[in-house]
DNA sequence: CCTACCGATCGGTAGG
DNA sequence: CCTACCGATCGGTAGG
Protein backbone atom coordinates (compact mmCIF):
# COMPACT_ATOMS: atom_id res chain seq x y z
CA UNK A 1 0.00 0.00 0.00
CA UNK A 2 1.21 3.39 -0.66
CA UNK A 3 0.72 6.45 0.91
CA UNK A 4 1.39 6.81 4.93
CA UNK A 5 4.15 4.18 5.89
CA UNK A 6 2.98 1.81 8.20
CA UNK A 7 5.45 1.79 11.75
CA UNK A 8 8.05 0.00 11.87
CA UNK A 9 6.91 -2.37 14.48
CA UNK A 10 4.53 -3.79 12.42
CA UNK A 11 6.64 -4.48 9.34
CA UNK A 12 6.04 -8.36 8.89
CA UNK A 13 9.61 -9.21 8.67
CA UNK A 14 10.41 -7.58 11.95
CA UNK A 15 7.88 -9.10 13.47
CA UNK A 16 8.83 -12.91 12.26
CA UNK A 17 13.15 -12.70 13.15
CA UNK A 18 12.13 -11.11 16.23
CA UNK A 19 9.77 -14.18 17.17
CA UNK A 20 12.70 -16.60 15.51
CA UNK A 21 15.27 -15.35 17.94
CA UNK A 22 12.95 -15.56 21.16
CA UNK A 23 12.21 -18.72 20.04
CA UNK A 24 15.67 -20.11 19.53
CA UNK A 25 17.28 -17.96 22.41
CA UNK A 26 14.19 -19.90 24.82
CA UNK A 27 15.84 -23.46 23.58
CA UNK A 28 19.17 -22.66 24.20
CA UNK A 29 18.63 -20.91 27.51
CA UNK A 30 16.71 -23.41 28.61
CA UNK A 31 19.30 -26.39 27.33
CA UNK A 32 22.71 -24.18 28.21
CA UNK A 33 22.01 -21.78 31.07
CA UNK A 34 22.39 -18.17 30.71
CA UNK A 35 26.32 -18.27 30.04
CA UNK A 36 27.11 -20.69 28.47
CA UNK A 37 24.64 -19.84 25.42
CA UNK A 38 26.42 -17.51 23.00
CA UNK A 39 24.77 -14.64 21.09
CA UNK A 40 26.27 -16.45 18.08
CA UNK A 41 24.28 -19.55 18.63
CA UNK A 42 21.07 -17.85 19.39
CA UNK A 43 21.44 -15.90 15.81
CA UNK A 44 22.26 -19.42 14.22
CA UNK A 45 19.39 -21.30 15.96
CA UNK A 46 17.14 -18.48 14.91
CA UNK A 47 19.10 -18.22 11.03
CA UNK A 48 19.68 -14.52 11.32
CA UNK A 49 22.34 -12.33 11.18
CA UNK A 50 23.44 -11.63 14.56
CA UNK A 51 22.99 -7.41 13.99
CA UNK A 52 19.15 -8.69 13.51
CA UNK A 53 19.40 -10.02 17.00
CA UNK A 54 20.44 -6.47 18.21
CA UNK A 55 18.34 -4.64 16.29
CA UNK A 56 15.10 -6.37 18.39
CA UNK A 57 16.99 -6.59 21.79
CA UNK A 58 19.72 -3.79 23.40
CA UNK A 59 22.04 -6.97 24.86
CA UNK A 60 22.42 -10.49 26.03
CA UNK A 61 20.63 -9.29 29.34
CA UNK A 62 17.23 -8.03 28.03
CA UNK A 63 16.59 -10.86 25.74
CA UNK A 64 17.37 -12.96 28.64
CA UNK A 65 14.32 -10.96 30.13
CA UNK A 66 12.13 -11.30 27.92
CA UNK A 67 12.34 -15.43 27.29
CA UNK A 68 12.00 -15.63 31.00
CA UNK A 69 8.81 -13.38 31.52
CA UNK A 70 7.54 -14.87 28.09
CA UNK A 71 8.12 -18.52 30.38
CA UNK A 72 5.41 -17.29 33.11
CA UNK A 73 2.33 -18.06 31.61
CA UNK A 74 2.09 -21.50 32.17
CA UNK A 75 0.68 -20.54 35.93
CA UNK A 76 -2.37 -18.64 34.43
CA UNK A 77 -3.94 -21.24 32.58
CA UNK A 78 -3.73 -23.53 35.59
CA UNK A 79 -4.90 -21.00 38.07
CA UNK A 80 -7.91 -20.13 35.52
CA UNK A 81 -8.80 -24.03 35.65
CA UNK A 82 -8.15 -23.88 39.80
CA UNK A 83 -10.30 -21.36 40.74
CA UNK A 84 -13.59 -22.39 38.47
CA UNK A 85 -13.19 -25.48 39.91
CA UNK A 86 -13.16 -24.47 43.96
CA UNK A 87 -16.15 -22.00 43.21
CA UNK A 88 -19.15 -23.87 44.77
CA UNK A 89 -17.58 -27.14 44.11
CA UNK A 90 -20.70 -30.41 45.05
CA UNK A 91 -17.92 -32.62 46.37
CA UNK A 92 -15.08 -30.38 47.87
CA UNK A 93 -12.73 -33.54 48.22
CA UNK A 94 -13.32 -34.35 44.84
CA UNK A 95 -12.56 -30.92 43.71
CA UNK A 96 -9.61 -30.37 45.69
CA UNK A 97 -8.19 -33.97 44.46
CA UNK A 98 -8.66 -32.42 40.62
CA UNK A 99 -6.65 -28.74 41.37
CA UNK A 100 -4.27 -30.96 42.81
CA UNK A 101 -3.30 -33.78 40.15
CA UNK A 102 -3.08 -30.48 37.49
CA UNK A 103 -0.95 -28.97 39.83
CA UNK A 104 1.56 -31.83 40.00
CA UNK A 105 1.08 -32.28 36.20
CA UNK A 106 1.40 -28.93 35.81
CA UNK A 107 4.67 -28.75 38.39
CA UNK A 108 6.56 -31.90 37.10
CA UNK A 109 6.33 -30.86 33.39
CA UNK A 110 9.94 -30.96 31.75
CA UNK A 111 9.14 -27.33 30.80
CA UNK A 112 8.23 -25.59 33.87
CA UNK A 113 10.92 -28.02 35.82
CA UNK A 114 13.47 -26.55 33.39
CA UNK A 115 12.27 -22.96 33.48
CA UNK A 116 12.60 -23.23 37.17
CA UNK A 117 16.08 -24.79 36.95
CA UNK A 118 17.14 -21.53 34.81
CA UNK A 119 16.03 -18.82 36.95
CA UNK A 120 16.87 -20.83 40.24
CA UNK A 121 20.52 -20.98 38.87
CA UNK A 122 20.75 -17.28 37.66
CA UNK A 123 18.83 -15.75 40.93
CA UNK A 124 22.12 -13.93 42.36
CA UNK A 125 22.75 -12.56 38.75
CA UNK A 126 19.31 -11.54 37.52
CA UNK A 127 17.13 -11.16 41.50
CA UNK A 128 14.96 -9.18 40.46
CA UNK A 129 14.23 -10.94 37.25
CA UNK A 130 13.89 -14.21 39.95
CA UNK A 131 11.71 -12.24 42.07
CA UNK A 132 9.59 -11.20 39.46
CA UNK A 133 9.19 -14.66 38.34
CA UNK A 134 7.98 -16.30 41.61
CA UNK A 135 5.30 -13.61 42.16
CA UNK A 136 4.16 -14.34 38.41
CA UNK A 137 4.44 -17.90 38.25
CA UNK A 138 4.46 -19.85 42.47
CA UNK A 139 3.62 -17.27 44.26
CA UNK A 140 0.24 -16.07 42.03
CA UNK A 141 -0.72 -20.04 42.40
CA UNK A 142 -0.36 -20.02 46.42
CA UNK A 143 -2.30 -16.80 45.94
CA UNK A 144 -5.11 -17.85 43.81
CA UNK A 145 -5.19 -20.89 46.19
CA UNK A 146 -5.05 -18.85 49.58
CA UNK A 147 -8.41 -16.97 48.38
CA UNK A 148 -10.23 -19.80 46.66
CA UNK A 149 -9.92 -21.16 50.13
CA UNK A 150 -10.86 -17.86 52.12
CA UNK A 151 -14.03 -18.08 49.81
CA UNK A 152 -14.74 -21.67 50.97
CA UNK A 153 -13.90 -21.01 54.71
CA UNK A 154 -16.67 -17.89 54.48
CA UNK A 155 -18.96 -20.41 52.99
CA UNK A 156 -18.61 -22.70 55.87
CA UNK A 157 -16.72 -25.41 53.85
CA UNK A 158 -13.27 -25.02 55.49
CA UNK A 159 -11.72 -24.62 58.60
CA UNK A 160 -8.84 -22.74 58.84
CA UNK A 161 -7.22 -19.47 60.40
CA UNK A 162 -5.03 -18.58 58.20
CA UNK A 163 -5.85 -19.01 54.22
CA UNK A 164 -2.14 -18.22 53.28
CA UNK A 165 -0.77 -20.87 55.26
CA UNK A 166 -3.22 -23.45 54.19
CA UNK A 167 -2.67 -22.65 50.75
CA UNK A 168 1.13 -22.96 51.16
CA UNK A 169 0.85 -26.60 52.69
CA UNK A 170 -1.72 -27.62 50.55
CA UNK A 171 0.20 -26.93 47.42
CA UNK A 172 3.60 -28.43 48.53
CA UNK A 173 1.82 -31.26 50.26
CA UNK A 174 1.40 -32.02 46.79
CA UNK A 175 4.49 -31.15 44.51
CA UNK A 176 7.02 -30.40 47.15
CA UNK A 177 8.62 -33.93 46.85
CA UNK A 178 7.60 -33.75 43.27
CA UNK A 179 9.40 -30.51 42.16
CA UNK A 180 12.31 -31.01 44.75
CA UNK A 181 12.92 -34.42 42.79
CA UNK A 182 12.43 -33.21 39.10
CA UNK A 183 14.74 -30.17 39.95
CA UNK A 184 17.71 -32.81 41.01
CA UNK A 185 17.15 -35.43 37.91
CA UNK A 186 18.99 -34.27 34.66
CA UNK A 187 18.15 -37.10 32.98
CA UNK A 188 14.66 -35.96 33.31
CA UNK A 189 12.41 -39.01 33.99
CA UNK A 190 8.96 -38.58 33.12
CA UNK A 191 7.17 -38.29 35.95
CA UNK A 192 4.47 -41.57 36.78
CA UNK A 193 0.96 -40.65 35.90
CA UNK A 194 0.07 -42.75 38.34
CA UNK A 195 2.33 -41.75 41.26
CA UNK A 196 1.27 -38.08 40.99
CA UNK A 197 -2.74 -39.00 40.93
CA UNK A 198 -1.36 -40.64 44.10
CA UNK A 199 0.69 -37.66 45.93
CA UNK A 200 -2.17 -35.11 44.73
CA UNK A 201 -4.69 -37.67 46.60
CA UNK A 202 -2.40 -38.49 49.19
CA UNK A 203 -2.13 -34.53 49.96
CA UNK A 204 -5.46 -33.70 49.58
CA UNK A 205 -6.42 -36.38 52.58
CA UNK A 206 -3.83 -34.68 54.86
CA UNK A 207 -5.39 -31.30 53.74
CA UNK A 208 -8.57 -32.47 54.40
CA UNK A 209 -7.83 -33.79 57.94
CA UNK A 210 -6.81 -30.73 59.33
CA UNK A 211 -9.22 -28.39 57.20
CA UNK A 212 -12.47 -29.78 56.52
CA UNK A 213 -15.13 -28.46 58.33
CA UNK A 214 -15.87 -31.60 60.76
CA UNK A 215 -19.23 -33.10 60.51
CA UNK A 216 -21.92 -31.81 62.93
CA UNK B 1 65.19 -35.30 52.51
CA UNK B 2 67.17 -38.28 51.33
CA UNK B 3 66.12 -41.86 50.21
CA UNK B 4 62.67 -43.24 49.96
CA UNK B 5 61.11 -40.52 48.65
CA UNK B 6 57.23 -39.85 51.06
CA UNK B 7 53.92 -40.32 49.08
CA UNK B 8 53.54 -37.25 47.47
CA UNK B 9 49.84 -37.35 48.54
CA UNK B 10 50.90 -36.64 52.26
CA UNK B 11 53.48 -33.89 51.74
CA UNK B 12 52.30 -31.39 53.69
CA UNK B 13 52.38 -28.57 51.05
CA UNK B 14 50.42 -30.76 48.42
CA UNK B 15 47.74 -30.83 51.53
CA UNK B 16 47.36 -27.40 52.67
CA UNK B 17 47.47 -25.66 48.75
CA UNK B 18 44.76 -28.18 47.91
CA UNK B 19 42.72 -27.16 50.40
CA UNK B 20 43.31 -23.79 49.47
CA UNK B 21 42.04 -24.54 45.81
CA UNK B 22 39.13 -26.47 47.05
CA UNK B 23 37.72 -23.37 49.43
CA UNK B 24 38.60 -20.90 46.59
CA UNK B 25 36.59 -23.12 44.38
CA UNK B 26 33.72 -23.70 46.37
CA UNK B 27 33.32 -20.00 47.42
CA UNK B 28 33.35 -18.68 43.63
CA UNK B 29 31.11 -22.29 42.13
CA UNK B 30 28.45 -20.96 45.08
CA UNK B 31 28.93 -17.11 43.90
CA UNK B 32 29.16 -17.26 39.93
CA UNK B 33 28.07 -20.57 38.86
CA UNK B 34 29.93 -23.27 37.03
CA UNK B 35 30.46 -21.49 33.63
CA UNK B 36 31.41 -17.70 35.09
CA UNK B 37 33.71 -19.39 37.23
CA UNK B 38 37.37 -19.47 35.84
CA UNK B 39 40.29 -21.75 36.72
CA UNK B 40 42.25 -17.99 36.59
CA UNK B 41 40.01 -16.68 39.02
CA UNK B 42 40.19 -19.90 41.64
CA UNK B 43 43.96 -19.99 41.12
CA UNK B 44 44.27 -16.22 41.57
CA UNK B 45 41.68 -16.40 44.88
CA UNK B 46 43.75 -19.72 46.10
CA UNK B 47 47.03 -17.93 46.02
CA UNK B 48 48.25 -20.47 43.66
CA UNK B 49 49.30 -20.90 40.29
CA UNK B 50 46.98 -22.48 37.54
CA UNK B 51 49.52 -25.46 37.40
CA UNK B 52 48.77 -26.20 40.71
CA UNK B 53 45.06 -26.40 40.36
CA UNK B 54 45.55 -29.12 37.28
CA UNK B 55 48.21 -30.87 39.71
CA UNK B 56 45.45 -31.43 41.84
CA UNK B 57 42.56 -32.13 39.56
CA UNK B 58 42.38 -33.32 36.29
CA UNK B 59 39.76 -30.48 35.05
CA UNK B 60 37.20 -28.45 36.11
CA UNK B 61 35.01 -31.04 35.94
CA UNK B 62 36.74 -33.29 38.49
CA UNK B 63 37.49 -30.11 40.70
CA UNK B 64 33.03 -29.30 40.47
CA UNK B 65 32.52 -32.22 41.82
CA UNK B 66 34.40 -32.59 44.50
CA UNK B 67 33.12 -29.44 45.52
CA UNK B 68 29.90 -30.34 45.41
CA UNK B 69 30.25 -33.98 46.91
CA UNK B 70 31.60 -32.16 49.77
CA UNK B 71 28.84 -29.68 50.29
CA UNK B 72 26.52 -32.61 50.73
CA UNK B 73 27.84 -33.04 54.36
CA UNK B 74 25.23 -30.57 55.87
CA UNK B 75 22.40 -33.38 55.70
CA UNK B 76 24.44 -35.81 57.74
CA UNK B 77 24.15 -33.37 60.96
CA UNK B 78 20.37 -33.05 60.91
CA UNK B 79 19.87 -36.61 60.43
CA UNK B 80 21.50 -38.20 63.46
CA UNK B 81 20.14 -34.76 65.59
CA UNK B 82 16.49 -36.25 64.12
CA UNK B 83 16.58 -39.85 64.48
CA UNK B 84 17.44 -39.38 67.72
CA UNK B 85 14.90 -36.88 68.53
CA UNK B 86 12.25 -39.14 67.27
CA UNK B 87 13.98 -41.86 69.38
CA UNK B 88 11.09 -42.74 71.91
CA UNK B 89 9.93 -38.98 72.25
CA UNK B 90 8.22 -38.40 75.99
CA UNK B 91 6.06 -35.89 74.08
CA UNK B 92 5.73 -36.82 70.24
CA UNK B 93 4.34 -33.44 68.94
CA UNK B 94 7.07 -31.60 70.76
CA UNK B 95 9.17 -33.89 69.37
CA UNK B 96 8.00 -33.56 65.82
CA UNK B 97 7.76 -29.69 65.94
CA UNK B 98 11.98 -29.83 67.20
CA UNK B 99 12.34 -31.87 64.23
CA UNK B 100 10.27 -29.67 61.87
CA UNK B 101 12.22 -26.23 63.41
CA UNK B 102 15.72 -27.74 63.03
CA UNK B 103 14.75 -29.01 59.56
CA UNK B 104 13.19 -25.22 58.78
CA UNK B 105 16.59 -24.15 59.44
CA UNK B 106 19.00 -25.73 57.79
CA UNK B 107 17.24 -26.24 54.63
CA UNK B 108 16.97 -22.22 54.55
CA UNK B 109 20.26 -21.46 55.40
CA UNK B 110 22.09 -19.43 53.09
CA UNK B 111 24.57 -21.89 52.62
CA UNK B 112 22.59 -24.95 51.65
CA UNK B 113 20.33 -22.92 49.63
CA UNK B 114 23.07 -21.34 47.21
CA UNK B 115 24.52 -25.04 47.32
CA UNK B 116 20.61 -26.46 46.06
CA UNK B 117 20.91 -23.50 43.40
CA UNK B 118 23.97 -24.25 41.71
CA UNK B 119 23.53 -27.89 41.86
CA UNK B 120 20.09 -27.52 40.21
CA UNK B 121 21.28 -24.46 37.89
CA UNK B 122 23.57 -27.75 36.18
CA UNK B 123 21.73 -30.77 36.67
CA UNK B 124 21.14 -30.90 33.02
CA UNK B 125 25.26 -30.81 32.58
CA UNK B 126 25.79 -33.31 35.63
CA UNK B 127 23.07 -35.45 36.25
CA UNK B 128 25.38 -37.99 37.60
CA UNK B 129 26.45 -35.61 40.11
CA UNK B 130 22.56 -34.25 40.89
CA UNK B 131 21.32 -37.68 41.41
CA UNK B 132 24.19 -38.09 43.62
CA UNK B 133 23.06 -34.66 45.69
CA UNK B 134 19.84 -35.51 46.04
CA UNK B 135 20.25 -38.99 47.26
CA UNK B 136 22.78 -37.71 49.92
CA UNK B 137 20.98 -34.54 51.21
CA UNK B 138 17.42 -34.27 50.85
CA UNK B 139 16.82 -38.11 49.61
CA UNK B 140 18.41 -38.85 52.62
CA UNK B 141 16.53 -36.88 54.73
CA UNK B 142 13.26 -38.33 53.67
CA UNK B 143 14.83 -41.84 54.13
CA UNK B 144 15.66 -41.18 57.66
CA UNK B 145 12.37 -39.71 58.57
CA UNK B 146 10.35 -42.37 57.02
CA UNK B 147 12.50 -45.19 58.89
CA UNK B 148 11.51 -42.82 62.37
CA UNK B 149 8.16 -42.93 61.42
CA UNK B 150 7.88 -46.41 60.59
CA UNK B 151 9.22 -47.19 64.27
CA UNK B 152 6.80 -44.38 65.70
CA UNK B 153 3.99 -46.48 63.87
CA UNK B 154 5.38 -50.71 64.48
CA UNK B 155 5.21 -48.49 68.62
CA UNK B 156 1.45 -47.90 67.66
CA UNK B 157 2.49 -44.03 67.97
CA UNK B 158 1.64 -42.83 64.76
CA UNK B 159 -1.35 -44.51 62.57
CA UNK B 160 0.18 -44.51 58.79
CA UNK B 161 0.39 -47.07 55.40
CA UNK B 162 3.40 -45.33 54.05
CA UNK B 163 6.34 -44.27 56.03
CA UNK B 164 7.41 -42.48 52.53
CA UNK B 165 4.83 -40.81 51.91
CA UNK B 166 4.40 -39.32 55.42
CA UNK B 167 7.99 -38.56 55.47
CA UNK B 168 7.29 -36.49 52.43
CA UNK B 169 4.65 -34.92 53.84
CA UNK B 170 6.24 -34.12 56.77
CA UNK B 171 9.30 -32.27 55.13
CA UNK B 172 7.40 -30.63 51.91
CA UNK B 173 4.55 -29.31 54.77
CA UNK B 174 7.47 -27.83 56.83
CA UNK B 175 10.01 -26.58 54.42
CA UNK B 176 8.39 -27.07 51.00
CA UNK B 177 7.05 -23.22 50.69
CA UNK B 178 9.98 -21.78 52.56
CA UNK B 179 12.85 -22.94 50.18
CA UNK B 180 11.17 -22.24 47.22
CA UNK B 181 10.76 -18.52 47.73
CA UNK B 182 14.42 -18.57 49.29
CA UNK B 183 15.66 -20.34 45.84
CA UNK B 184 13.91 -17.52 43.70
CA UNK B 185 14.97 -14.67 46.47
CA UNK B 186 18.27 -13.48 45.09
CA UNK B 187 18.58 -10.57 47.31
CA UNK B 188 19.09 -13.76 49.97
CA UNK B 189 17.21 -11.86 52.37
CA UNK B 190 17.39 -13.89 55.87
CA UNK B 191 14.23 -15.57 56.67
CA UNK B 192 12.47 -14.79 59.35
CA UNK B 193 13.19 -17.29 63.07
CA UNK B 194 9.78 -16.64 64.01
CA UNK B 195 8.16 -17.35 60.96
CA UNK B 196 10.40 -20.58 60.75
CA UNK B 197 8.75 -21.54 63.88
CA UNK B 198 5.26 -20.53 62.93
CA UNK B 199 5.86 -22.72 59.89
CA UNK B 200 6.92 -25.98 61.87
CA UNK B 201 4.37 -26.05 64.59
CA UNK B 202 1.42 -25.50 61.32
CA UNK B 203 3.14 -28.10 59.37
CA UNK B 204 3.44 -30.07 62.53
CA UNK B 205 -0.04 -29.74 63.58
CA UNK B 206 -1.44 -31.23 60.18
CA UNK B 207 0.69 -33.88 59.79
CA UNK B 208 -0.75 -35.08 63.23
CA UNK B 209 -4.09 -34.11 62.31
CA UNK B 210 -3.90 -37.25 59.55
CA UNK B 211 -1.34 -39.53 61.18
CA UNK B 212 -1.75 -39.29 65.11
CA UNK B 213 -3.34 -41.80 66.75
CA UNK B 214 -6.66 -41.02 67.64
CA UNK B 215 -7.21 -41.91 71.43
CA UNK B 216 -8.73 -44.76 72.20
C1' DC C 1 55.78 -23.36 40.73
C1' DC C 2 55.55 -19.21 37.32
C1' DT C 3 55.41 -16.69 32.94
C1' DA C 4 54.05 -17.06 28.72
C1' DC C 5 51.19 -18.62 25.38
C1' DC C 6 48.02 -21.84 22.31
C1' DG C 7 43.51 -22.39 19.40
C1' DA C 8 38.84 -20.82 19.91
C1' DT C 9 35.49 -18.12 20.98
C1' DC C 10 33.15 -14.43 23.81
C1' DG C 11 29.57 -10.05 23.55
C1' DG C 12 29.06 -6.39 20.82
C1' DT C 13 29.68 -3.23 16.57
C1' DA C 14 31.98 -1.50 12.34
C1' DG C 15 31.12 -0.27 7.14
C1' DG C 16 28.31 -0.92 3.13
C1' DC D 1 15.09 7.50 1.21
C1' DC D 2 13.92 3.89 4.66
C1' DT D 3 14.30 -0.51 7.36
C1' DA D 4 16.32 -4.78 7.57
C1' DC D 5 20.14 -7.35 7.09
C1' DC D 6 24.81 -9.15 5.72
C1' DG D 7 29.95 -10.57 5.94
C1' DA D 8 33.65 -9.44 8.53
C1' DT D 9 35.95 -8.19 12.41
C1' DC D 10 36.76 -5.36 16.80
C1' DG D 11 39.24 -5.65 21.74
C1' DG D 12 39.41 -9.03 25.47
C1' DT D 13 39.29 -13.36 27.62
C1' DA D 14 38.02 -18.34 28.03
C1' DG D 15 39.92 -23.34 29.38
C1' DG D 16 43.91 -25.69 29.12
Amino acid sequence: MAGVTAPARLDPRVVRSRRKVIEAATELFLRDGYVATTMDAIAAAAGVSKRTVYNNFDDKDALFTEVVLAASSTAEAFIADAVAELARPDDLRRALATVADALARTATSPRVVQVRRLIIGEALRFPVLAAGYYRAAPGAVIEALAAAFAALADQGRLHLDDPRVAADQFAYLVVGSLIDRALFDGHGSDPDPAELRARAAEGTATFLARYAVPPS
